[in-house]
RNA sequence: GGCAGCGUAGCUCAGUGGUAGAGCAGGGGAAUCAUAAUCCCUUGGUCGGGGGUUCAAAUCCCUCCGCUGCUACCA
């Protein structure tokens, strides 16, 4: 038995996230969990809403709220959300908990006194209208190079060249549109990364066969571009504040850089569960010198480089054994027909509305099927619904129907005793035998595309035993034979539900609750782990069964229409 | 501009040196237990363009084109 760390990215307080968001870190990470929960490891599964930063305060103040009502509704609506889709995490935390607050000054404190720190100072513009310093992206005006008026002080959206605010013409607040701003000197605290790179280039170079190629190639791409030391503090009120005891009190006031104390959140969520769940100190077993923990951190592409870099240098200059990851498995984007999902401008389907239209497991086998693994991918409604229907509804739910139904009407509904298994059902499980492995494989891997292939692969061979076994033949003629093939299909229903349940967990449930109740507490439905031969054949003779009835419905073409028409499809961006 | 990823059948994608693959869609057939669901067979691609290395290239090299992302103060 190992002890398996799972976190998934920290999805942003700012609002319900969409599919892409979901299936790149949040959902991956929980059926990763379950997996390994299924197969008998003690898994620790960690998220928690990101609340520091920029966004946020703005976010807030345009609600017209104070900062911390804002994150506290925010945050109860996405744990609502996420809960919804069965993210069954063991804790959902938040950044701005006082666990967090102190981890963070600690490591800040570690850092300062090793000397990985130091005090800078940089050009900053300030916003004399809104009383506040403006991050680069949120000054606006007009671009020397190109001349669009709308290009934001860090690039140039109409010709894409990197900027800077000073170089705009015509600049302005993006929050206000006031003109009175001006450059203003301000102190900063500086991670020195620069030092770090001999000591990351080994570390990220152990790992090369480890992570996946697009992972890789991220880490490596910046320190090939020569890393450079980062700010990690920000003059914003929202966030961890500085402690008067670094730099002897020169960052009074300021807090620190929310990718700073985001990551180290994956720790202080770890103490808000021990703490919330009277555990005391058991939170450190999962962090400090955790040499039985095998670590894993699933993430969209964009936060690749904090967590192959900034993170690492936190711990790496704390000096102290906290737990680097082990694992990374790293996501392209979900498209949304071909065009980017967008939170400000609501296109797309998004974590509330989707689940309003269909049940969650629906979402999540499509999502998991069609990760975008290897590259970015594209959701539409069509295609999510010629997977819905093809491999829920008519492979995997058909199944079950057929074979619970036959059972009633011929065999009284009760498991049939008569008959051995023949040459049949040996080679159907001498073929479940190879598949189960491979699928397990796959998951092992990460690999969620090429699993779920063959997911789908292992429902489609009990069809294929089913129509040669062909028991509605055989019950005019041959009673044991026929009851053989029903007796190995209730048997491939039942394992189907353990199969399917990381990816499909309430499904799962209900398809295994036709064949019979789920045994134990039930918070997991286990892995199958013996040979299929003992798999295939464990429901005894005269056990009672239910109608599988419409396990998954199909999707109209009515609805498609609707749906289409209600979120936008159709024309990509 | 620089860097990274991607470009393979109508669609979604596997395939990193050895005769081009899967699922869906399309065509034909079988079966009639089942949500008209299943099963079998099958049509379909000069692997983005061009050049090179090699006995052999989707795969390695060069070059061009296209899409996407990153470019360090959005997260």
């Amino acid at each position: 038995m190992e002890r398996i760390l799972i976190t998934s990215a920290l999805p942003y307080i700012n609002g319900i996230k969409h599919l892409g968001t979901l299936v790149g870190s949040m959902l991956s990470a929980d059926v990763f969990a379950r997996f390994k929960k299924a197969r008998g490891h003690e898994v620790l599964f960690i998220c928690a809403t990101d609340e520091h930063g920029t966004p946020t305060e703005l976010a807030a103040m345009e609600a017209g709220k104070d900062v911390r009502t804002f994150c506290d509704e925010q945050h109860l609506l996405q744990k609502a959300a996420c809960e919804k889709f069965n993210l069954g995490w063991d804790h959902f935390g938040r950044s701005s908990s006082p666990q967090n607050r102190e981890l963070t000054q600690h490591f800040a404190r570690q850092l300062w006194k090793n000397g990985f720190l130091e005090v800078r100072t940089t050009k900053q513009v300030y916003s004399n209208a809104d009383g506040r310093f403006l991050p680069d992206r949120y000054v606006i005006g007009t671009c020397p190079h190109c001349g669009y008026e709308k290009a934001r002080g860090d690039q140039c959206e109409n010709c894409t060249r990197v900027l800077d605010p000073i170089d705009l013409i015509k600049s302005r607040s993006a929050v206000s549109g006031s003109d009175d701003i001006e450059i203003r000197d301000s102190t900063h605290l500086f991670l020195k990364q620069s030092e770090f790179v001999p000591k990351l280039r080994a570390w990220i170079d152990s790992h090369k066969h480890e992570w996946p190629q697009l992972v890789y190639s991220i880490a490596n791409k910046w320190l090939e571009e020569g890393l450079q030391d980062r700010g990690i503090t920000r003059d914003v009120d929202w966030g961890v504040p500085v402690p008067d005891d670094i730099a002897d009190g020169q960052l009074k006031g300021k807090v620190f850089y929310v990718w700073f104390d985001a990551p180290i959140e994956y720790i202080g969520a770890t103490k808000e569960w021990a703490d919330a769940n009277g555990k005391g100190n058991v939170w450190k077993s999962w962090w400090y010198d955790a040499k039985d923990v095998r670590y894993y951190e699933f993430m969209g592409k964009d936060n690749v480089p904090f967590h192959t870099v900034g993170f690492p240098v936190t711990i790496m200059g704390s000096g102290e054994p906290w737990k680097l990851v082990d694992r990374i498995k790293g996501f392209n984007w979900l498209n949304y027909y071909g065009g980017k999902f967008s939170t400000s401008e609501h296109r797309g389907v998004f974590m509330d509305s989707a689940i309003e239209i269909l049940p969650a497991d629906y979402w999540r086998y499509y999502l998991m099927a069609n990760a975008p693994e290897s590259s970015d991918s594209s959701f539409t409604f069509e295609h999510f619904a010629s997977v819905v229907n093809k491999d829920l509804a008519d492979v995997l739910g058909n199944f079950a129907s057929r074979i619970t139904k036959f059972c009633i009407a011929r065999f009284d509904g009760k498991v049939p005793g008569e008959g051995e298994y023949g040459d049949e059902e040996k080679a159907l499980i001498a073929e479940m035998d190879k598949r189960v492995a491979q699928y397990t494989e796959y998951f092992e891997a990460i690999e969620y595309r090429k699993a779920l292939a063959e997911l789908r692969a292992i429902w489609v061979a009990g069809n294929e035993y089913l129509t040669r076994a062909a028991p509605w033949t055989h019950i005019k003629t041959d009673r044991a034979k026929a009851a053989v093939a029903v007796r190995m299909g209730l048997n491939l229903v039942h394992l189907f539900a353990h199969l399917a349940w990381p990816v499909m967990p309430a499904m799962a449930r209900k398809i295994h609750e036709t064949i019979q109740p789920v045994a134990g507490d039930a918070a997991v439905i286990p892995w199958p782990s013996d040979p299929m031969a003992k798999e295939l054949d464990q429901l005894e003779a005269g056990q009672p069964i239910h109608a599988a009835e419409v396990l998954f419905a199909k999707i109209t073409d009515e609805q498609l229409a609707e749906w289409t028409a209600r979120f936008g499809g159709a024309e990509p961006a």
